[in-house]
RNA sequence: UGGGGUGUCGCCAAGCGGCAAGGCACUGGGUUUUGAUCCCAGCAUUCGUAGGUUCGAAUCCUGCCACCCCAGCCA
């Protein structure tokens, strides 16, 4: 795996670590909730947590942080492991889950109590609010906070036992109501959740919050180096207090990093569940999605993420990084790995009517311009072939450097041809252009002088395949859908899917294997859908459009 | 308004007291059987702002301003 970006200020925390011999292993874990499928930003994450292990020859753990059943499902535990091996990354040993520890979280909660450091507290959510005060305003201490421990540890247990309905009570620690930060207002250890858990049945009635689990996970598992993003900078006060009051030996560090926001795009579970649950996208591998599920049946490659990736750097500055930078990724790995390929859009019929009858050429051309070693492929060339309709007029100025009726254009690793006449259908649309092949122009210009303005792509009417290509654009029309008080499903693109179903492409594609990325030329990269291509009804994706410099 | 953060080119980002890397985007020019790729050139006398310290500051100090996060029994 490639390792090239220079050094983020995490790499300069680890190693000197490192150098200080404070780690001698560098452990580090990726733990998401399996709440919905992952998205260009775990990308970062991913990267970032299993990247660092690999450059400090370290291990990184993929955890379930599974403490809240309400919203998690295997269906997503099944997703995520699925998109982090795709991505490319192996984690040390097997899946774990949060869920495992509940025991060990449980006697962790017995000995807060008889510590003196937790308590139940009866008030309801409500009521816990108005104690809580305000940003500006210290809270207030819960008439449940001086309980005693016996009472404490007698009520704990029937909470667990089922005793209490949801909400009914909570546990909570016993800190500082008067603590400017949030975190620290006696935060809330346990709540009563009679619901099935995925991994644990119905063991449990009672469940530990993020606060509570995520630092105990840390410390159970070895982490060294706990990351996770800036909004959780202000649990850092907390994630480092159940360590210093827990008889635990091994206490991990939590760091933050800015979290990844691209423009024209939503990454929130949220709104990408909303999309999905209300039908407007086909789901959470929808190719128009910023999923990794979605991005992956899109045409990207986890090479091109990963490079992405790394070009948007580490930092504690959290910006919105310009989705350009996404696509350049992607062009620049597919540009150098895709073979290319012909195909037609919008095909329009050109006849050519000095080409012999019926003959038939087997072209051998280059599968890539400027890798050799990528081989070759057979284009059949004949006299009846397609041509895109856009790149054809019967007259225009000299900046468009197409077929012109009376002007020559080089076919794509081909002839040169020269056009003659139009014919159009009853209803006065062009249906045929009829043309000359300029002979001997395989590989060479005219002997006449004249040379072709342009090159276009084409694909014999006879020997070309039908497929559906699907082209796509950003889901969104505004840089910032859900910035301030927008709702994002305004800004839903209309056009994010265009569904071409009588595109021509060259035979040889149909050879092609699903998720197999070719480049059409001048087109732009696509793939063979992973899930609906066969070569007896071919689909084609558009991964992203070639760059296009040319303004008419 | 209390607390926690962040402010370097349109975007991302190096820089950590010695005179502003790099990438994306953009703009010129060259090569080209993809208006692609590739190549070459240009692109912050200035580092949120106002002062101060210093021979010297993006880097240190002070004030101010802007933006982000926190009042879930979500993570």
């Amino acid at each position: 795996m490639e390792n090239t970006k220079a050094n983020n200020f995490l790499q300069t925390i680890i190693a000197d670590d490192i150098k200080d011999g404070i780690v001698k292993e560098v452990v580090t874990r990726f733990p998401p909730e399996p709440n919905g499928f992952l998205h260009v930003g775990h990308a970062k994450a991913i990267c970032l947590n299993f990247g660092l292990a690999e450059t400090y020859g370290g291990r990184c753990n993929l955890r379930f942080d599974d403490t809240n059943p309400e919203k998690e499902s295997q269906e997503y535990i099944d997703s995520i492991q699925e998109d982090v091996r795709w991505l490319g990354y192996q984690w040390s040993g097997d899946v774990l889950f949060a869920s495992t520890y509940f025991d060990q979280f449980f006697a962790w909660a017995i000995y807060l109590v008889e510590a003196g450091n937790a308590y139940v507290c009866d008030l309801s959510a409500q009521q816990a609010r108005e104690y809580r005060g305000t940003l500006t305003e210290v809270g207030k201490n819960s008439p449940y906070r001086n309980r005693s421990i016996e009472d404490n540890l007698g009520l704990l247990e029937a909470m667990k036992a089922g005793e209490f309905a949801d909400g009914e009570k909570v546990l909570r620690a016993k800190i500082d109501m008067a603590s400017p930060n949030m975190n620290m207002r006696d935060p809330i250890l346990y709540r009563i959740r009679k619901l099935p858990h995925h991994q644990t049945g119905s063991d449990w009635v009672i469940y530990p919050t993020y606060d509570f689990a995520h630092g105990q996970e840390d410390a159970i598992e070895g982490i060294t180096h706990s990351i996770c993003t800036l909004e959780f900078e202000d649990h850092r006060p907390l994630y480092d207090w159940f360590h210093q009051h827990l008889p635990i030996g091994n206490k991990p560090n939590q760091y933050e990093f800015g979290r990844l926001h691209l423009n024209y795009t939503v990454t929130s579970k949220r709104k990408l569940k909303q999309l999905v649950d209300q039908g407007f996208v086909s789901g959470w591998n929808d190719p128009r999605m910023p999923t990794l599920a979605g991005l992956r049946r899109r045409g990207y490659t986890a090479r091109a993420i990963r490079k992405f990736c790394d070009m948007i750097g580490v930092t504690r500055s959290d910006g919105i990084v310009d989705v350009a930078m996404l696509e350049h990724a992607i062009r620049d790995d597919l540009n150098e790995n895709a073979p290319r390929a012909m195909c037609v859009l919008n095909p329009l019929k050109v006849v050519l009517t000095n080409y012999p009858e019926g003959q038939v050429e087997e072209l051998m051309v280059p599968a890539h311009p400027n890798r050799e070693q990528m081989g070759e492929r057979l284009v059949p060339f004949s006299g009846e072939l397609f041509i895109d309709a856009e790149d054809f007029r019967e007259q225009a100025n000299k900046k468009f450097k197409r077929l012109v009726i009376g002007k020559r254009v080089r076919l794509r690793n081909a002839y040169v041809i020269e056009a003659d006449e139009v014919v159009w259908d009853d209803a006065g649309k062009i249906c045929e252009v009829r043309a000359r092949i300029i002979e001997d122009t395989l590989g060479r210009d005219p002997a006449d002088g004249v040379k072709a303005k342009g090159v276009i792509q084409w694909v014999s009417a006879d020997r070309g395949e039908r497929a559906q290509v699907r082209v796509y654009d950003r889901l969104f029309t505004d840089e910032a859908p859900d910035r301030g008080d927008k709702n994002f499903l305004d800004y839903l693109n209309p056009n994010a899917l265009r569904t071409i179903e009588e595109a021509m492409i060259e035979p040889s594609l149909t050879e092609a294997l699903p998720e197999q990325n070719f480049q059409f030329e001048r087109i732009g990269y696509f793939v063979a859908d992973r899930y609906d291509h066969s070569a007896a009804a071919p689909v084609f994706n558009m991964t992203i459009g070639l760059r296009d410099t040319w303004n008419s």
